[in-house]
DNA sequence: CGAGTATTTCGATACTGTCCAAACCCCTTC
DNA sequence: GAAGGGGTTTGGACAGTATCGAAATACTCG
């Protein structure tokens, strides 16, 4: 819990602050994909005076130390959530929702790692598209959902 | 060529306009990965009096056609591309230059989608993230990207 | 060719992220 | 426990990205 990040942070030569504790707290109780300025909202809700370039810098922080991971769920603002465990992610088409897809260990991509492509390739983050249940459940006029089909982004 | 996206477009009940055109064939010529604002400073060399309002339309409606996809590189500006066949990114730590990686598949849902995650699952793109040959090459010292590691699925 | 409407244009605006200098406070040392 | 040093935070300003609404334009069909 907080004794994690604070070690963590002793560990990578971080200093320890209020800001790096609260908002690691913060990732770590709500869960979920958040932007910068959905924390810095609820920050404001909970009455914890940080700002926004605060927010900026532990978020980028915590995700150097390890402990907060940015989701790649297409282009637009960042979305950063407290990491357990390495994971994908599926975006809904309608809703934008971001969910989360369990990294089944030991099966590869459906491509070989590249060659060639670069020197070092140390990560790879796969994003589902399509219709999450709600939408498919909810969608039953010609929504432009529909026509969206194939071919999107 | 341009017989396509006459086509296409008509095929989906969009109007052929001048901008469209211009706009895909450009993509078609360039290749490559580019923002909007790339796309609108290339336009302004080429005396392509076009609106940027009408590029982010354009590529949004390229894009639905099937023309245009929108290349998942991380958060940020979006970055489009004409397409040809399905592939995926790769985008370095370093100078953030995006190459694409063949996938092997060729056609959409080239993962096995998860179960229960969602109702329709057509899409899965892959970023991979690392170091290029340039920067691996340019490096000496120990840069932050060497402390990156674990993390791969 | 003319009417109707999709599309483009224009200006304004919200949002996202970054830069810089000064104030602050976390950590180490004594 | 006090003091110093330097990593962090803060504040304000700023560039870049994307969206909105209304008016003008031009593509398509009859």
């Amino acid at each position: 819990m907080t004794v994690d990040v604070v070690q963590r942070l002793r560990e990578k030569g971080l200093r320890v602050t209020r800001q790096r504790k609260v908002i690691y707290s913060l990732l770590r109780e709500i869960g979920g994909h958040h932007s910068v300025d959905e924390i810095l909202g609820l920050l404001v809700e909970r009455r914890e005076d940080i700002h926004r370039q605060s927010v900026y810098n532990v978020v980028g922080d915590l995700q150097q130390v390890g402990l907060v991971m940015c989701a790649d769920a297409g282009p637009g603002r960042a979305l950063y959530e407290a990491s357990d465990h390495w994971h994908h992610h599926f975006v809904c088409r309608v809703c934008q929702i971001v969910l989360d897809v369990p990294c089944i260990e030991g099966r590869k991509p459906c491509l070989e790692p590249p060659e060639n492509v670069a020197s070092v390739i140390d990560e790879a983050q796969v994003i589902f598209r399509g219709v999450c249940h709600g939408c498919a459940g909810a969608k039953v006029t010609d929504t432009p959902a529909a026509s969206i089909s194939t071919a999107d982004c």
